[in-house]
DNA sequence: CTGAAAGCGCTTACAG
DNA sequence: CTGAAAGCGCTTACAG
């Protein structure tokens, strides 16, 4: 097996006691001391075994994240984040991908045992209950997922700047609107559905029921084949994400769509692909890397027994490209950012 | 402080020794005293500490998982490739991501002494010495990475397909064409490019100095207003990525310039915007999810002290859409696979 | 079927 | 400045 830390104490010279402090930086212990034991520990490949350390006292200087299946850019995004931030201090991350798993509370509860506090990142395969189970443990936060009292949480708005969104296509000209997205009670996507319900009521709309399909490209592509059929019933499509509404707008433009002309499309997350969309995707930019870094940054603040505020939620920022029909129409955009996001540079 | 075996011993009459193996399923304990220990450990909120039984002589049961700062679904797909196929294994993933990290070294040794295998995705901070180093300790890997000698290794082909993809573009009549990427010694790019200068050969043709600028999304609007500057001197160009062959089109295409018509654009990895972009990219779509649930399965097959082979070399598939001119131009694609990835289903 | 005891590899008061 | 020793929370031969 791999060497421990009385084989370096041999070779160096010294006691186990002296490795540690050497190793750990301790004042106590002279320079030359130091050395010495580095030079053996080098030799002999030793790195400590963390398991050890904690069963010392150490903590496992460690934090669980548990999200949903990754894919495309958005958990990646605030996993990154995450990631990052507890790396700066200096704590690593075990992560758990809670989709697809049969047995999540028995994954999730090994994950406990390795770590001394948890993230969940947005709707996972995790209940509320597991997660209130878990927070009962350890410090625990849930992040881009629906507040839970006593939880802490951190999350970007979603009912604002949907209801933002929603009159802007109103004041266009919209009439015909829709959601797009199924309206799970409590998640981000029922409090978008909310903001969209509050626009049309302003203006004195009745709000139609939301078209409840997932929100995937093979949903975004089977609904414009719908649609189509339909004869085109909507002059405006929120949807509740970006993966559908690309997938949407351009299955719409193979069917002899034009948008944002026959019909406008909006929707949430500006991942990479909508600002190569033609027309762009107007949509909403969460801060997703903030969000994961503050995570971590929180995490560490209870662990050192520091509070938190129980929520915290941030802005999001409306991105106007062309689908919403505003630039085309000539109509100035809501904020002074359009086409602008992470380095992209379209003139 | 939390419960520990012992708590759970008393409250359920029994010993820690009985306590464990209930826990642990062993066929000795009779269901009544299971039942008990269960119901006892689960009042408690007792969950099990993995340092204890790792320091017990249970391993880890974690992999390490380095990887550069992900950004895009590239390393995303890898990741997420990896954490699952370990996840049905029953292995636990600790992730860190390698760039802008000043201390490497230090961090990967701290991962090190936190798990029983490591896996290196992709080119990360890491270097090879110290690829090299930690394989003297620990059941060691590398994905996506240039074949180190004595290390297990595990990536796509690049030479091969490039050469394919090169040899297809100059079939259709192109003529004047250029490799996009930095081409570093024992990178992927480099075998790349060094498909696309077989092609250029077998050809008779000269192979030019490749462009050597990094591989993202500012870089290709720069280069292509620097082509449009200097009149468009290629027919085609074969990018190391799709992320700046994406970002080279879509702007290519703002100045004015036609693809594939003036300019055929091909790239590599098949990320998503591609098949979103007007013309669809023609790229060469890398099994990522599978190298890296590859990964996973030979070091779990490692730690179980069984034999791998030092390297395995999945297939790439070239996926033909319109941007090498082919479909446009009425050629039969080199494959029955067109504009089809992952459930894009795009007429 | 079950318990007492040793041992895994560290850290850190404690004593010098 | 340094070492001997206890202790962290488990698991598992060993003995019954």
């Amino acid at each position: 097996m791999s060497s421990n830390i009385y084989h370096v104490a041999e070779r160096a010279g010294v006691s186990a006691s002296t490795v540690s402090r050497a190793l750990r930086g301790d004042r106590r212990i002279p320079e030359a001391t130091r050395q010495r034991v580095e030079r053996a520990a080098s030799h002999l490949n030793y790195v400590p075994r963390m398991a050890a350390q904690v069963l010392a006292g150490q903590g496992y200087r460690t934090l669980g994240m548990v999200l949903p299946h990754i894919e495309g850019t958005y958990y990646a995004e605030l996993a990154v984040g995450f990631e990052m931030r507890a790396s700066e201090l200096d704590l690593s991350v075990v992560v758990l991908q809670a989709n697809h798993h049969a047995a999540m509370s028995g994954a999730v509860r090994r994950l406990v045992g390795q770590c001394d506090g948890l993230a969940f990142l947005a709707k996972s395969a995790a209940s509320d209950e597991l997660v209130a189970e878990v927070a009962r443990t350890r410090p625990t936060l849930t992040v881009a997922r629906t507040h839970m009292p006593g939880i802490t949480s951190i999350y970007a708005e979603s009912a604002g700047p949907s209801q933002q969104l929603t009159a802007h296509l109103l004041e266009l000209g919209r009439r015909r609107l829709a959601f797009v997205g199924p309206v799970d009670p409590g998640s981000d996507i029922e409090a978008r559905h909310r903001g969209f319900g509050r626009a049309l009521t302003a203006a004195g709309l009745a709000v139609p029921e939301p078209i409840t399909v997932p929100m995937d490209e093979p949903a975004g592509r089977a609904l414009a084949r719908q649609l189509v059929e339909e004869d085109l019933p909507y002059d405006a499509l929120v949807c509740g994400n970006d993966e559908i509404a690309v997938a949407l707008v351009h299955e719409l433009q193979e069917l002899g769509v034009a948008v944002p002309d026959d019909v406008a499309v909006v929707g949430w997350d500006d991942i990479r692909v909508s600002r190569y969309l033609r027309p762009g995707l107007t949509t909403v930019a969460q801060p997703l890397t903030e969000l994961g870094g503050l995570a971590a940054e929180h995490l560490h603040q209870l662990l050192q027994g520091q509070p938190v505020p129980e929520k915290t939620v941030l802005d999001t920022v409306l991105v106007h490209r062309q689908s919403c029909g505003c630039i085309t129409a000539n109509h100035p955009p809501l904020q002074q950012r359009s086409n602008h996001s992470k380095g992209a540079r379209t003139p």
